[in-house]
DNA sequence: CCCATTAGGCACTTTTAAGTAACTATATGA
DNA sequence: TCATATAGTTACTTAAAAGTGCCTAATGGG
């Protein structure tokens, strides 16, 4: 079935959108990382749901799964050309992000933004 | 309950995220509309989404909602200076998600943006 | 008296996204 | 022979988002 968007940013939140996409980009954002590392670094994201958006990830061209024929199996994800066009994206999202939530915490309201803070937590 | 975001991204889809907002944003980036005028322009949302996702973006003090004392009633809804901050990103974002329409369509791949040609259909 | 107009509420159903738990394959080394 | 490590699948359940249909208030005009 035909894709149809109204506007840019449509296109653009179908490919990062979900719980789990941006997480997952920011740290493929640093150099490639194996399925174990990367579940390490994200917790408390399940199995399932991790195979699934690195799946559909890849299906959108904006990551690579590279595997290597060993055994154990090793398989190492990273960003296509075209997934790195997205860095500065979610950067530039990031930081308005982050100064809502500033805003928010001035104002009083619970609000919390672990990637401050917890050092060493994510990038962006 | 404390909302809790890992990354900042997560804050800024938190607040643009979902099927209708991005679109509502886009329409009233261009100054204030009321509520019909805003359905006549998003022919296909119904009226619980939009008044659901309205008071949505008011309670994220994105939109700001103006009653006038009438009958038959007058509701204006405007961008108001947070909002406005969101113009921005939103361009950035759709000038992302345009420039991969064009790359997948470019590919072959049954993909449409109606802002592309429906001429002024949307800004952005 | 009754209808049109405008913005919106409410109960309910359907659809989509996310989470849970148990399972597979296979070379290696003890 | 058997546990280990690694990446992944599958069937199922739960939760969240979106959609449907019908209802209300209030006033001016015919």
């Amino acid at each position: 079935m035909e894709k149809i968007y109204h506007i840019g940013v449509e296109a653009t939140l179908d490919v990062i959108g979900g719980k789990w996409k941006p997480i997952i980009l920011c740290h493929l954002g640093n150099g490639p990382l194996r399925t174990g590392e990367l579940r390490r670094r994200i917790p408390t994201i399940t199995q399932k749901m991790l195979t699934q958006q690195l799946r559909e990830l890849e299906e959108d061209e904006i990551i690579v799964r590279k595997v290597y024929n060993q055994v154990p199996p090793k398989v190492e994800y990273y960003l296509s050309d075209e997934g790195k066009t997205l860095r500065d994206l979610l950067v530039t999202m990031s930081v308005w992000g982050e100064k809502r939530v500033k805003r928010l915490q001035a104002k009083g309201q619970p609000v919390e933004l672990l990637s401050q803070g917890h050092e060493g937590y994510l990038k962006f």
